[in-house]
DNA sequence: CATGAATGAGCTTTCATTCAT
DNA sequence: CATGAATGAAAGCTCATTCAT
């Protein structure tokens, strides 16, 4: 008995529910029922547009690098110096995950047990926004296109400040007295003191 | 038929039990049932000093910040020098959520939905790690005694720079390329280097 | 929501609606709902009785060998002459299959898929059936008390002539013009043709 | 859409494919998608050329007594005494079903329930294969040609016993320190017990 | 303080099947 | 002749929780 009336829109209709539930209730919440009764058709319905629960949730993560990737692109668009560009990258960062606490939240905070069948490609397309900041640190160091491994590693520890400062945030463990804003800004700071000091390029 | 197997203590071994299938097994393997079984008594039992499971959780949670209240504390015994307690803040902090990832995880990034319902006084408590922290911020700064709001501010961020490092970690979106070592080493020095410098105080 | 009607014998009603689903429709009709429905309880419920469903069917087996032990034991009460007693055993086997269709094709039709976790104990049980078989054909040769495992390997072969017969019956593969009867008697006539002749004991 | 890939000659090829799968993983793997990947084709296609599923399988029935009539036939070619031929019959029967275990137990263990619809046309053919053993009975018999009833009965009865021999063994219900060839031997030996001795005709 | 029996809702996934195209 | 999208039913099983005793 099956009706069809060919829904072209419902695979975006599908991540769109699942991002919001994951969100909004965390992914023990996060049921193939839940999102079919949510937008609107069957449980069945969803494997005709992914593999599994997990396929679905690695579109979720990738759908977000993809932004994030994109909303970095921009940020840094026509910035000439060095250590400006790695403060626009660790501000835009910031914004990302505050305003679209839905993909920030599905890429970072899913267990890995869920990520074990990650597409190899993925990952590397994920590391690409890594080489952003390495990309830029480098060049703070006067070497520009020249990215060595330490370059990389401080990029990691900047992420993980800025990371860090987010998820504390997002699952609100702060302390409810402090200033968001004050804290997530001197977050950036700390992350920007990684760098190298701009007296070793001379 | 109840008999009264004497089990007084029966709380401590179910919260002992939780936190080993926690560390051992993760979350989605903390279940009321399993719990019951590897401690000797029914699921009901579990009832009988836990309102639910979210409340089971709440204790463990709890449990868990006394414990990582107590290695800090130990890990900073006899050491005057401020700064030498500062690092040794962070490798302690560092090493306990090594030792105890998955317990970890459901300290400090369990979804909020579920602590909707965790008493505040519980949360002034978890506090009281980050006053180790301001306190030997404020040492530091040569203010021994005289903890100020900065730095308290900044015992935020340097905590943000290790939850950062150690969640990325754990949740296995490093590059696998990299060392994992020098990466927390990294980390802690970029956090250490929020530090009010030295020559500030004279 | 759990209102304790302490049904005592809900294990038993479960085994006897399984035994008639499988008999009437098969092991694909068989599910747990099913059973539950009929019952009047939940699917939960069984898992109370029963660790899972290849559980279930193992007691299902073990009951109907029990039985099927029993009916042999019975038929062979006070009969002297080893060739009767066999005679006896193979109508008391058909008789068996015909009357408790629902025993007989549990025990001999679930796939061996099922059957991977079958507790040894219980098959050696099983073989005890053959036992019967193989003692009376010691005992036809003459060598009462003292049987080979030539006497065991030809109780399979009558066995196999038993079990042959009567499930092409069950499972209405024979010709229907065939009268069913005749066909039982020829087959347990030549089943015991196995027999090793009498004049060898001379 | 409809790019229509001229296969002509898909109902064979779902059927050889449904029998592939059969044999190598057992009718529980068996089901219409499957087939489909297997084949190259959709699910729905395949009820272009079946009426649902119990018709294909009704087909691989027709299909596997097709074989399994070809392989006796072949198997007596060109023996004469009847005898022989008989015992060629078992033999042959033999090596079919343990050629094409899972095929051999829906052809002859495939619940009534999925029967129902199987057509008469069919089952006359089926006896087809009892014919063959028939006639070398009544040949057996010096009554070539003339076949009585009672041959026919012979027949089913030798046929039982392969039966009952080939399926406690491909159900794993024999006692596995039996060697299973010594078993199969001695359940054709016996078998064969059923023509009427030679001396008979004279 | 503890239990045993039971519940209902929920899970992911698979299946045979159907419809408009 | 064939497809892609969709369906509803069902599967086995686990979970947190409750109630009478």
């Amino acid at each position: 008995m099956a009706r069809a009336k060919p829904n072209k829109e419902l695979r975006p209709a599908i991540l769109d529910e699942a991002r919001q539930t994951l969100v909004a209730e965390g992914y023990r919440a996060l049921s193939m029922r839940r999102i079919a009764r949510a937008v609107g058709c069957t449980a069945t319905s969803i494997y005709l547009h992914f593999r599994d629960k997990d396929d679905l949730l690695h579109a979720l993560i990738h759908e977000g690098l993809e932004r994030l990737h994109e909303q970095l692109l921009v940020s840094i668009d026509g910035i000439e110096d060095p250590r400006r560009r790695c403060e626009r990258l660790c501000r835009s960062y910031l914004e990302f995950a505050l305003e679209n606490r839905e993909y920030y939240e599905v890429i970072f905070s899913l267990h890995p047990e869920h990520m074990k069948r990650y597409p190899q490609a993925l990952y590397r397309r994920a590391r690409g926004n890594l080489e952003f900041f390495a990309e830029s640190i480098a060049a703070v160091a006067g070497r520009a296109g020249d990215r060595k491994d330490s370059d990389y590693l401080q990029a990691h520890v900047i992420w993980a400040q800025l990371h860090g400062a987010v998820s504390l945030h997002l699952t609100e463990r702060l302390d409810f007295r402090l200033s968001v804003l004050s804290f997530l800004d001197y977050a950036v700071q700390n992350a920007l003191s990684a760098l190298p000091s701009t007296d070793d390029q001379k």
